[in-house]
DNA sequence: GTGTTGCAGTAAATCGGTTTACTTATCGTT
DNA sequence: AACGATAAGTAAACCGATTTACTGCAACAC
C-alpha cells in the first residue's frame, strides 16, 4: 500500500494525499480531508519512511555510538554503557525519534555511515579529544558528545566534573584515615575523563601531603575480568595499601572479587571507593562507596541539546557537567586509631 | 555528493558507477571500474542509504523491539535486557546490518512503524502469546521472537527451557532441605516464560509431596524496587519460608536487598535461588544461586535464524531451547539436621 | 558473408514520497 | 464589469539510488 494507491481510492492527487499526512491544512479542504483519513485508516497505510526521508532529507534517526572496549566488544562489557543507552532510548523515543545504535573499535570509522544513513543526529559516547575533529569535519548534523573532554572544539559535550570527582575520590580515603593509596585505572595518558580524574586523585593526594607514586598505579581494561585479575595482582603483590579506588564501578567489582579470591576482607583489610554509581553498588556486600553520576541526567541534558539543535537547525556549542558527590557505603573503612 | 557528480567527473553514465559499487564485474571493464573507484575513494563517497532501499526494498535495518515494565519504560529496568540487546547488537553489526533500538508498551503498535522503515528483519523480545498473531498478520518480513511461547503459531523462537529451569529451582531447594517454599513472580497467568517456569516448579514441589500454595505466591514486577517492596513484605508477613525461589534475578537482587533491610540474612535465616545467572550473581555476598542461561547462545541462534531467513527469502519454523542447569553458589543453605 | 554470442556501457523507468508551479473556481472590491 | 486574492487541488519535477531494456561492436562459428 502507497500513496498512489490511496490517492487512487481517494480519487485525489498524491500531492493531496501527503497534505493531508502532513496537516497542510490551507491546502485541503475539510470534506476531503475526512475522506483521505478515512482511507488511509481503513489501509493502515504508513508513509514510507525511506522515500520520504530522501526527499526531506531528514530521517528522523538518531545514531547512538558506542566505542567498545576489551574482545567482547560489545557495550555491556561496561554496564556504565547499558545504562546511559536505556536512558538516551527513552528520550528519543518521546521526542518520536528511532535510535540506530552502534558499537564501534574507532569511532571515525562509523561517522560515513551516519551520513549516509541521512541521520540526524547522534550521540557519541567516551570519544577521545583526537577523535573529536575528523568526526566534525565528516559530518555536518547535530552531534552531542557526551564525557569527551575537547576544549577548544565547538562541540557540545556533556559530562561530569570528572577532575572533582577524582579529587573527592582520594579527599574520601583520606578523611577516613587512608594515607597508603593505590589507584585501579585504565590508561591514564590520553585526554579524557580518566586523564581528569586522576588528576583530581593526584591533586588532593599532594594537598594533603600523601605521595603518590606512578608505582601506586595499576592499569586496567574498563571491564569486569582485566579488573579480576588486577585486585589478584594487589593482593599478591605484597603492596601495603589501605585503600584503593577505582576509577569505574566496574573495575571496583573486579578488584573486590579478585581481592575476594585471595582471602583479603573488603573494606577490612583494604578499603575500595567506585565511581559511576551504578546501582549495582547497592547489589554487593560491602554496598560499594561510589563517586556518583547520575545517567538520567546526563541523558536528558544530552538530548535537550541534541533536539534543539535539530529542530533549531543550529549548531551550539556547550560544555555542561554534573555537580557530583561520594556515596558513602560500606566498602571504605574509617582508620581510627590504627597505625 | 551523490551518484550523479561521481558519474560526471568519470565521464561514465550513473549506470556504471552503481555497477562498479555493486560489484556486477560482467558489466564493468577493468579499466573503467579502477577509475571509478578512484574518484569514489576522493571523494569518500557513499551511496544513500535511504534511495537504495528505496529501490531494492531492503533497508539493511534490524529492529530490536524490547517490552518495557514499570513505570521508568527503559530496558534496563531489567538488566536481563540489556545483556541480550547487547549480544544480538554484536551478532548484527558482525553481519553488516544496522540495529534500530526500540521500547515499546505493547509491542503490536511498533508494527506497522517496522515496515514503514523497511526494516529486513526484526527481534521480539519478551513477547507474548496473544499478542503474536497481530504481530505476525501486519507484517511479513522475518522474524525472531526471544522467549515467547505461542505452540501452533508459525514462527521462529529462541528461549530456554523454563519448565525444566522451574522445575530444577524447586528441586534444588528442595534437595537441600527445604520444604517450606516461597515463590517471588511476576504475573503467572500470561502463557509464556514464567507461566512455564511456575509451571515447573509446581510439578516439582507436587513430585516431591511438598505443599505449594497459591498464598505462598508474592508478586511483582521484573523490577529491582518492586522487588524490594515484596523482600519486606515477606519479612514482615511471618510466612514461616525456609526458601525463596525467584523467576528472575534481578528479583531476587531485590528480594534479598528487602530481606536485609529488615535484618533477615541470606542464607542464614533463609536461602534464595535466582533465574538468569546475570553476572551480577557473581558480585553480591553471598553470590547468588541462579539458575543459568546463556546469552551469547540465545542471541547467537536467534541471529542465526534471522540471516538465514533474510539471506533465503525464506521463512522457518523452530522452536529452540536452551538446555539449562542451577549455578550453584552462596544463596541457598543445605539444611541438614536442623527441622 | 551471415548469424550468434558476449562484452561494455547507456538512457530511461522506477521506487514512494514531497514540493513547486500552475490552474480553476469563487468571492469580495471598487 | 474588471481585478485581485484566496481556496482547493493537480501535474510534473525531484530526491539518489537500482534495474531493465537496449545499442554498438568485436569475436567466433559455420
Amino acid at each position: 500500500m502507497n500513496i498512489t494507491e490511496i490517492a487512487k481510492k481517494a480519487g485525489v492527487s498524491k500531492a493531496t494525499v501527503s497534505n493531508v499526512i502532513n496537516g497542510k491544512l490551507s491546502k485541503v479542504s475539510d470534506e476531503t480531508r475526512e475522506r483521505v483519513e478515512k482511507i488511509i485508516k481503513e489501509e493502515g497505510y504508513k508513509p514510507n519512511v525511506m522515500a520520504r526521508s530522501l526527499v526531506k532529507k531528514e530521517s528522523r534517526l538518531i545514531g547512538v555510538v558506542v566505542p567498545y572496549l576489551g574482545k567482547d566488544e560489545d557495550f555491556f562489557a561496561n554496564p556504565y554503557n547499558a545504562h546511559i543507552i536505556a536512558s538516551l532510548e527513552k528520550f528519543i523515543r518521546a521526542n518520536d525519534y528511532y535510535l540506530m545504535l552502534r558499537c564501534v573499535g574507532d569511532p571515525r570509522e562509523i561517522v560515513p555511515l551516519l551520513s549516509s544513513w541521512n541521520v540526524d543526529g547522534a550521540f557519541f559516547l567516551g570519544i577521545y579529544k583526537d577523535e573529536v575533529p575528523q568526526i566534525k569535519s565528516q559530518i555536518d548534523i547535530p552531534i552531542v558528545f557526551l564525557d569527551t573532554y575537547a576544549p577548544g572544539e565547538e562541540i557540545v559535550n556533556i559530562g561530569i566534573e570528572d577532575y572533582r570527582g577524582g579529587y573527592l575520590s582520594a579527599r574520601y580515603l583520606i578523611s577516613k584515615g587512608h594515607s597508603k593509596l593505590a589507584l585501579v585505572t585504565p590508561d591514564i595518558s590520553s585526554e579524557g575523563v580518566i586523564k581528569e580524574r586522576y588528576r583530581g586523585f593526584y591533586d588532593a593526594c599532594r594537598e594533603a601531603g600523601i605521595p603518590f607514586k606512578k608505582g601506586n598505579i595499576y592499569n586496567t581494561e574498563s571491564t569486569y575480568p582485566s579488573a579480576v585479575q588486577v585486585g589478584q595482582d594487589i593482593a599478591f603483590g605484597g603492596g601495603d595499601y589501605t585503600a584503593i579506588a577505582c576509577m569505574s564501578d566496574i573495575v571496583a567489582f573486579g578488584v573486590i572479587e579478585g581481592l575476594k579470591q585471595c582471602g583479603i576482607r573488603v573494606p577490612y583489610d583494604i578499603s575500595v571507593i567506585g565511581f559511576d554509581n551504578l546501582p549495582d553498588c547497592e547489589l554487593m556486600t560491602p554496598k560499594l562507596t561510589s563517586v556518583a553520576q547520575d545517567f538520567e541526567w546526563k541523558a536528558k541534558k544530552a538530548s535537550d541539546y541534541l533536539f534543539k539543535m535539530i529542530e533549531g537547525k543550529c549548531h551550539l556549542v556547550a560544555d555542561e557537567r554534573q555537580h557530583i558527590r561520594v556515596v558513602e557505603r560500606q566498602s571504605v573503612r574509617a582508620l581510627s586509631d590504627r597505625t
